[in-house]
DNA sequence: TTGGAATGTCAACAAGACTGACATAAAATA
DNA sequence: TATTTTATGTCAGTCTTGTTGACATTCCAA
């Protein structure tokens, strides 16, 4: 059985990809992708919402005016899933439902006022950890950190990603 | 606003957490976990399971004849909704329930031939998509995935991690 | 020995995903 | 102009997986 170092010394990128290197790798964003949900979820729990909700509003702020449609593909969920959430966070005053100008069959979705004050305040959660993990790892474990993740992405969805990144 | 970039040089330190740093890793995170539970997803649905299965199939053997209030822990959900998952396992074949030797209130639990080869199937599959992104990003970029990832676990968390990793 | 704590099971419910069917409005096209 | 396609929304029903509450069993310590 090969030891599990991981040096950086050419020679080893074989060694190197020992299923149990794969085994803790795996856990790793099993059990990290629980504190990462973990702030948010919070919140979201004292207003009734859901992480649903907080995709939602996460990607209608990133991308002003974006169409049902558009959102559908980026979430990755059907659009009676997307429906359900979307109207309550209309009724409730968070997102706003603009007939599109050019096409008048699209609705061009917007953050309210306090759409955004509720995402900022999620947003500002999950960043804050984001940036105590970042501080602990370093500059250089960040880099490594996305290039990982990148290369982990189902094709389409890493043109989306990548496509999304540039923006602004 | 600040540049983005990466660097490695002592001083950005600072620099490099902007808030569009942060984005960009949180939404990393979200499309790669996607990309990570796509393949065993798709081999679930065939057996007709779904996610909870494949993670009580994985800590289960993961370590032989752990107690359900342990697996309780590690998995962070409530007993009664581990239950049915572990019933439906248990029904079918792929793990067994032994009740305990020294505390006959605990069930041991094991996996059979069956669930150690549904088990093989998924974590294999798992392990490819890892292991193509290790491929792509190197050896450097794993280390540094881990380590902000081990960062941004809860506290407790962690540290049931950092003792199963050391197992074996 | 008895009452509390630990462990596990059963029942009922809720969120949020899914499919399928269908309605409406608008755009595109034959 | 008539027809088809596209974008969106809605209703109904199902499934997975989380929740709480109630309860049975077993162990241990007062």
């Amino acid at each position: 059985m090969n030891h599990g170092g991981t040096g950086t010394i050419s020679g080893e990128n074989l060694l190197f990809l020992t299923d149990e290197q794969l085994r803790k790798g795996i856990e790793a964003m099993f059990f990290a992708y629980r504190g990462f949900t973990a702030d948010p979820d919070r919140i979201l729990a004292e207003h009734g919402y859901g992480r649903a909700h907080h995709r939602a509003l996460h990607f209608v702020n990133r991308t002003h005016g974006t169409t049902v449609n558009n959102l559908l593909s980026v979430l990755g969920v059907t659009k009676q899933s997307l429906n359900r959430v979307l109207r309550t966070l209309i009724e409730d005053g968070l997102v706003e439902s603009r007939v599109g100008r050019t096409d008048r069959r699209e609705r061009n979705l917007y953050l309210t006022e306090a759409g955004q004050t509720l995402e900022r305040k999620l947003s500002e959660a999950q960043r804050e950890r984001m940036r105590a993990a970042y501080r602990i790892a370093g500059p250089q474990a960040v880099a490594g950190f996305r290039q990982v993740l990148e290369a982990m992405m189902d094709d389409e969805i890493r043109r989306q990603y990548l496509a999304l990144k540039e923006r602004r």
